[in-house]
DNA sequence: ACTTACGGTGGCAAAAAGTGCGAAAAAGTG
DNA sequence: CACTTTTTCGCACTTTTTGCCACCGTAAGT
C-alpha cells in the first residue's frame, strides 16, 4: 500500500474520441489499470485499484437503508480504464460531461489520488486558495 | 459468487416497445439471464439468478406471519429475462410503470445489483447527494 | 369466424461509440 | 544538436446501440 505519493501538474489534450493520453509520470506510480470516478468540485478522481477496493470494502458495509445513497453515488460513476501501448485512456462521456473536460486537460497527483480536470477549471480553483491559508500551512500552523 | 462489483453508468435508450439494449459492460459480468424486480427509491433492481436466488432463501426462512408482506412485494414483481442476439431486454408494462420509465434511461452498477432508472430521476437523486458525505466516504472516516 | 388492437419478437442496417495503429509533433536528455 | 521518449493527430476498423419495419399470438369486439 505504502508508495510514492502522486505529485505534479501535466497538461494534456483530448481528442474527438474522448481519450487521453495519461502522463508516464504518474503511470510510473500508480499503475497501467486504475480507476477513475466523479470527484469534488467537479473534476474527477483516480485511485488505484487497491486503494479503490479499500474504499469499497468500507462502502459495503453501510446497511443499506442508510447507505444506499452514498454507495450508489460513488460506485455507479466508477469505471476500471486500462492504458493502452501509447499510454491513452478513454473518459466515457458521462464523465467527461460530469467534469466538463473539452479539450485542454489537467491531470493532477494529490498523494493517493490524481484529478482530472478541465484547464480552465483546473486554473480557476487554484487562483481562489489565498496566500495566507498556504502560508499557515507551509508553516505547520494549524489550519 | 465472489465477481467483480458492477460499477460504471450508462445512459440507454428504450423503443417504443419497451425493450433497451442492456450494456454490454455489465452483461459481461452478471450475464445474459438475469432478475428485475421492483427497487428502491423508484428505480428497479437486477439481480444475477445466483444472487436472487440466494435473496429467495431468506426471504423463505421468513415465516409467514411476518413476512408474507414482503416475501408477496419482492417476488410479485420479480421476472427473469435474457439478453436478445443484440443484447437487449424487455421491461414488461407495469415495472416500466414502477420505474417511470420513459426513453431515456441509465442503467448503473452498484456492487451486487444493478439499477435501472428513468434518466431525470437518477440525475436528481444524484444531485441530492452532498460533497461532505462524499469526502467521508473516499477517506475513509467512519459514516 | 373475422377483424382489430395490443404486447411482445426478430432481424436488418445505420449511427454512434470505442479501439488500434502508424507516424508527426512536441518535450525531455545528454 | 542529435537522440529518445512521450504525446497528439488522423485514419481505418470493430463493436455496441438504436430506429425501423414486418411478423406472431392472444384477447376482445362485432
Amino acid at each position: 500500500m505504502l508508495q510514492k505519493a502522486l505529485m505534479g501538474n501535466f497538461s494534456q489534450s483530448m481528442d474527438v474520441k474522448g481519450r487521453m493520453s495519461f502522463p508516464q509520470k504518474l503511470r510510473e506510480i500508480i499503475g497501467d489499470r486504475f480507476i477513475v470516478t466523479k470527484g469534488i468540485d467537479g473534476c474527477l478522481f483516480v485511485y488505484s485499484l487497491e486503494d479503490f477496493d479499500r474504499i469499497c470494502k468500507k462502502l459495503m458495509a453501510i446497511p443499506m437503508i442508510r447507505g444506499r445513497a452514498i454507495q450508489r453515488n460513488i460506485m455507479s460513476w466508477a469505471i476500471e480504464v486500462e492504458a493502452d501501448k501509447q499510454g491513452r485512456i478513454l473518459i466515457p462521456q458521462n464523465l467527461r460531461e460530469q467534469a466538463s473536460l473539452e479539450k485542454e486537460i489537467i491531470v493532477a497527483g494529490v498523494f493517493d489520488r490524481c484529478e482530472i480536470w478541465d484547464k480552465k477549471r483546473f486554473d480557476e480553483i487554484n487562483s481562489g486558495v489565498d496566500d495566507e491559508e498556504l502560508m499557515k500551512a507551509l508553516e505547520g500552523t494549524e489550519l
